[in-house]
Order: C-alpha cells, then sequence, then structure tokens
DNA sequence: AAGTGGACCTGCTAGC
DNA sequence: TGCTAGCAGGTCCACT
C-alpha cells in the first residue's frame, strides 16, 4: 500500500493532534514484522513528540527513545477517541490521554519497533541504507545519473530499491517513468543525464501530486481520519493495463519485473 | 558488489 | 455455488 504520500499524508493527519499526549496503555495484537523490542508497559507514563517520516518509515519520539512505525503493504494508522473494541487486523494501540493511535494491518507486513533513538539501532539500522528524501533539494538529475552509473538492474527497479531515493514504489514510480517518457526496462546506468533530470523531476512532480490528492486508495488506504484518497483516479498507467494510453492511445502494457507488475506506454515510453 | 529470488501474511477476484 | 490460482501499495535476507 503506503507510499510516501499515503505515509505522509498519514503522519499529517494525526501528529497535531497526539503530540504532547501521555500514553496510558499499548495493546498488542497478531506479531507484526518485528517484535516490538521492549516491554509494552514500559511505554506508560511516556510523552508523546512530534511524527516525522523518513522514507516510508514514521517516527513516533516518547520520552527516552521512541517508536519506528512501517505500514507495509496493507496498514493504516487510525486516531480517535473512545475505546472501539480491536478488530481482527488491529494489531497495535498507543492509548493516550487524548485518544488512541492503532495500527491495522491484514497483512501485517507492516511493524512497530521500540528504538531508545532514532539514530540508535535498530531504527538506525532500518533507515540506515534509506537514499534521499525526493523533496531533498540535493535530489537532482545529476545525483540520480551519477548513482545510477554501472547499474545495470531496470530503472524501474533502481527507482523502487530505495538506495538512492526512498519514497516511490510500485505505483509512483509506474507514473514517474511514464511522465518522464523512459522505457521501465531500460538499464538503469544507461539513462542519460538528460533524462535523469527529467526522471528526478517526474519523481518529485508525481509524489506532490498525490500528497495534494491525500495519496492512492487501491482498497483499503485511509489517513488517520479514515479518509482515503484520490490519486488512483488520476493514474496514467499504474493498474490501466490493455486501456488506451491517453497521450497517444496505444494500449497500455503490463509486465513483471522483479516480482512487481510494472505499467507502461510503449510508445510514448523509449529506451 | 550487484543482481536475483524467496520469504513474510491475508484477502479479494476472476475463471473454471 | 465452490474451489483455485493469481494478484495486491514493501523490503529484508540469503544466495550466486
Amino acid at each position: 500500500m503506503p507510499e510516501l504520500p499515503e505515509v505522509e499524508t498519514t503522519r499529517r493527519s494525526f501528529a497535531e493532534r497526539i503530540e504532547g499526549a501521555t500514553v496510558r496503555a499499548v495493546r498488542l495484537g497478531k506479531p507484526l514484522r518485528w517484535p516490538l523490542g521492549c516491554d509494552p508497559a514500559s511505554l506508560q507514563g511516556r510523552r508523546v513528540g512530534r511524527a516525522t517520516r523518513r522514507g516510508k518509515y514514521l517516527w513516533l519520539p516518547l520520552d527516552a527513545g521512541g517508536l519506528l512505525l512501517h505500514l507495509g503493504m496493507s496498514g493504516s494508522l487510525a486516531f480517535g477517541e473512545g475505546a472501539v473494541p480491536p478488530g481482527a487486523h488491529d494489531h497495535f494501540d498507543l492509548v493516550t490521554d487524548r485518544g488512541m493511535l492503532r495500527l491495522t494491518d491484514p497483512r501485517r507486513f507492516g511493524a512497530v519497533v521500540w528504538s531508545s533513538a532514532i539514530d540508535q539501532p535498530p531504527a538506525a539500522t532500518l533507515l540506515g541504507g534509506l537514499g534521499l528524501e525526493p523533496f531533498d533539494p540535493a535530489f537532482t538529475g545529476e545525483h540520480l545519473h551519477r548513482a545510477l552509473r554501472g547499474r545495470r538492474v531496470a530503472i524501474k527497479q533502481a527507482l523502487l530499491a530505495g538506495d538512492i531515493v526512498v519514497g516511490a514504489g510500485n505505483i509512483y514510480a509506474c507514473e514517474a517513468l511514464f511522465e518522464a517518457g523512459i522505457d521501465p526496462r531500460t538499464p538503469a546506468g544507461r539513462v542519460s543525464r538528460a533524462r535523469c533530470d527529467r526522471l528526478a523531476a517526474a519523481v518529485r512532480r508525481i509524489l506532490a501530486q498525490a500528497l495534494d490528492l491525500g495519496g492512492s486508495t487501491l482498497r483499503d488506504f485511509r489517513d488517520a481520519h479514515g479518509m482515503a484518497g484520490s490519486f488512483q483516479q488520476h493514474a496514467a498507467v499504474y493498474g490501466r493495463e490493455a486501456q488506451p494510453c491517453a497521450v497517444c492511445g496505444a494500449p497500455v502494457r503490463r509486465i513483471v519485473q522483479g516480482q512487481r507488475s510494472t505499467f507502461f506506454c510503449p510508445s510514448c515510453q523509449r529506451r
């Protein structure tokens, strides 16, 4: 599910309301990707700080540490007052004096991990290999071109890998490559400097547009207010196999790269 | 070092 | 109607 726009939309929807709250209790459901890494009772009484985002991870500071959260493929966070009984897919509740933050995640690829600080393991280890933030001014065509040099993987997979630039998942990598007019199968190291300029701009523009639209809701994404996103209605290629390209009319193709679907227009996107 | 494939887990849909 | 195969927004890890 959640790529950068969904994670950031989620962050914005609860960060201000939970900041300054005091933790009353923690409830765990079924296991997530990794164990919490602390006694849940040890979080009681801690003060919640300002939630931040790095890539697709959220960092929720608590006194003397914090929680690193990831939504995996199917996770979403909800924040609300009142005690709603947990459902079968509710696997983490942070109950505070201002309301409860709840992670719902049917597939359980998500995670909530305690760390004594964001720059200490395990948080630092998980965040350590991440590439630049797409809206970092340092993320330029020049940076992208340099980072791709010598890499033989397809450009689509290089974007998804997250070690050069974070935030673009399967939907937005496809959309950015469409906007930049680049065939997703192009070997990463063969994308010219000029096209890297276009691609870096396209990644930023697509992610910004998706952010404006509250992300994409394919099936179950909701922000912490329960609001769905609407970017999926603006997708040019993602999920549109065999439908006519809005620019040239050629049928959109679906191929598989690294066991993930890639959608592209074989006419508008070239090697 | 870079590339590849498998693993994690559940739910939904299309097709027979 | 019911079963099965295939697919889904991520990313870590082991292996070549």
